[in-house]
DNA sequence: GTCTATACAGGGATAGAC
DNA sequence: GTCTATCCCTGTATAGAC
């Protein structure tokens, strides 16, 4: 038998699996979550998780990698439409910042996913941090430094390397609200939220506001 | 019986309590450390582990609160090393950056215990999170605003708010590190720390340079 | 009187059997 | 889908040792 997750069983039980697991082990992370729980709340016996995933382990593995491709896709989706016709710069990236943390972090359980991931990262395995890496954080850097170069041919940006640029916005627009609020554990206000964008957006483009940017 | 850690038994049982279970706690998550191994690496019985702290949540909260104000004062020590009589401003900040890393997240397990406790966030009480922030990431806030108040005031650095420049230094020079890292867990070579360290001051002091810095 | 060593009660977990 | 074997953990209890 499989027991990989991937082509055993009824699909839909399948899904079901998954955004159960998602949910508790959101909530508990994975040392508290137990297999009991997440069969309840998915509405189906135990025994059928453990036919679609082999262990707990596996199953919290695919569920983490499953999570952050999604987020991965939305996260592209929203750059598309506030980075990919810019007129005010400025305007352009605080509002990104803003709907950016607003989909890491809202009612779905990214947050509490990529808790989990960190409190784990130790017991993970080298390749399968890799993997989650590559296809979450990594991948939306990657497609931001594409259209951070775009905007930068046009003079509003002005960088050595478009990588650097790309992770200095993230640190002064993202960490800050992912730190105080602990990866999400903690609510934050919407305004907190517009202000630290505003006030990381200001300090970006003093280091990197291109010669055509006012 | 106190059982708070406080006055019971002997002195040098309880320090060495609280150091294994900074070892334990830092390597296994609080979910995963037992007392057991807790007792084994401290070299006493679980039954004085349990005459010095009530249970498995007040041993975890001590150890993380004292783990925290060692580290504040350390690098309350070096931000005075580094940061008080400073003449090249771009060299002492990247010298301190660098520094304040190794601090955190060298042999000392202060990285793994800061990881175990963003881990338990949502388990922890309000007012010890309240607590644990002010006796730690705070209070290295406050200190280095002090710093950053002085440094300007010889017009080597310009800002409206200095918490805002504070924050944003931190965010350029140690969260690069942290992130990579994922707070301390996996390896970052020297060379990368003080490469990150350069990048991210030279793109602080494009912001936060003051008029008498060349 | 504090510590060690050990055993034990009670609960809960994974994983698998039926 | 239930039931259970097996294991591990917390916290307590019961011995005796320095």
């Amino acid at each position: 038998m499989a027991a990989d997750g991937s082509g055993a069983g009824r699909p839909e039980k399948r899904r079901a699996i998954v955004r159960a697991a998602v949910t508790v082990f959101g909530r508990e992370g994975f040392a508290r979550a137990s297999m009991d729980a997440i069969a309840a709340e998915a509405g189906v016996s135990k025994r059928t998780v453990y036919n679609h995933f082999a262990d707990k382990e596996s199953l919290f593995l695919t569920v983490a990698l499953e999570n952050t491709v999604a987020l991965s896709e939305h996260l592209k989706d929203l750059a598309a439409e506030y980075l990919g016709d810019v007129t005010d710069l400025r305007q352009a990236l605080i509002d990104f910042a803003v709907v950016r943390v607003g989909a890491i972090f809202s009612a779905e359980e990214h947050g509490a996913l990529g808790r989990a991931i960190r409190a784990e990262v130790t017991k993970i395995s080298a390749d399968v941090l890799t993997a989650w890496l590559a296809a979450g954080p990594q991948a939306s850097h990657q497609d931001l430094a594409g259209y951070f170069e775009r905007i930068a041919s046009r003079g509003l940006l002005a960088f050595d390397d478009v990588d650097t640029a790309v992770e200095h916005y993230t640190l002064l627009t993202f960490h800050p609200v992912a730190d105080r609020s602990f990866w999400g554990a903690l609510p934050i206000s919407e305004e907190e939220i517009r202000r630290v964008a505003a006030s990381g957006v200001d300090a970006f483009l003093r280091s990197y506001g291109g010669p055509d940017l006012h």
